[in-house]
DNA sequence: CGAGCTTGCCTAAATCCTTTAGGAACATGC
DNA sequence: GCATGTTCCTAAAGGATTTAGGCAAGCTCG
């Protein structure tokens, strides 16, 4: 019988594939195994578990939202960079949901230091260096702008904005704009 | 046989406690069954599917962050009012983590609209009165308002700011004199 | 080239969760 | 006390996960 040239690579490739177009909450060894015709228990000499598969796609979809995001600021500063990197999440999320959602999977804390995770970090503490913030506000406005995109893409994605009007694309814009006007001024504590 | 009593309305609390207990991954029509010592078959007299207690337990705590949130915002106006609706779904997420994980399930759009998501969208309209809002430019503050605090919240739960200084506290607090300044001087779009 | 080793995929089997079908025990109303 | 409907049961089928052990395909050497 020919061999299908299983890698734990091609079945995280497949996996994510997966994700996108039925959901990552359906991703299933069984059914990776099936889109290689092959029976599942060969899966498991590539994979440690289910739960294995889908940390790898989570770490796939980080990998790939940071390279996004490298490329994305390269060259730029300001409010551009803002919308640039925004803009980067967003349309991850809209053109791979399965891989988008695996990435919210909760990594335990080894693996999540191990992943692209802190690469995302790094990038929104270089685009704040447009912005005059010190410490600690910087940190506090790392954890605002994670927070934003997202939940703004999380929701968006989750229908959690009613197909009303105005269109979402609009309060996009129009929250880089609030999020850029914040960041120029950014207040002091209240008493 | 002495009969257990079962209904659906304590099935779903069951669930919502054994999610907070265990995650709500976990939550199992099996795992439920077992918390009241009866047979698994016998729970689908009480429940369609497996898909529809999570829904039910979704839609508790919407209800139960709701009433909350009502509670809460009764009595307060401007930043005393943003602060306590935010403290709301930041509590509730902490004191019911599984049932906030709940929360985030993906509703299809006749059940949404039936459930108390519409009251959270009110309330949130209902605070920015204490601010010069007009529309379309109050909906893209609901939207954002909504997106910090879930996507804040979600962060935090699942651990992504990492254990680090500056405490998530202080961070929290500081967002909301951000928001608060940001309301109160809502930009303009740009050109 | 062919002996031997490694690896890749298989069969088999255990365990668990979901879901449906039909039966028996219990509670209630007449 | 009996008819009736509800509540919970047993039984069974279908799928997913995971482990153990086996055969054969493809390398690596002499």
């Amino acid at each position: 019988m020919a061999r299908a040239g299983l890698t734990t690579e091609r079945l995280v490739r497949a996996g994510a594939e997966l994700a996108d177009e039925v959901g990552f909450e359906q991703v299933t060894v069984s059914a990776v195994a099936r889109r290689f015709d092959v029976k599942v228990a060969s899966l498991y000499s590539h994979l440690k578990s289910s739960h294995d598969l889908k940390t790898r796609i989570a770490l796939l979809a980080l990998e790939e939202m940071a390279d996004r995001a490298a490329e994305a600021l390269a060259g730029r500063a300001g409010k551009d960079a803002l919308i640039a990197l925004a803009n980067v999440y967003r349309d991850y999320a809209h053109e791979h949901p399965g891989r988008y959602a695996a990435a919210q999977l909760r990594l335990d804390p080894e693996t999540a230091a191990a992943s692209a995770g802190v690469r995302h970090a790094q990038m929104t503490r270089a685009l704040l260096r447009g912005y005059d913030l010190s410490e600690p506000d910087q940190t506090h406005a790392v954890r605002l702008l994670g927070s934003v995109f997202h939940g703004y893409v999380s929701l968006e994605l989750g229908g959690g904005f009613s197909h009303s009007a105005p269109d979402t694309q609009q309060t996009w814009s129009r929250t880089m704009d609030a999020l850029d006007a914040l960041l120029r001024n950014w207040p002091s504590p209240t008493p």
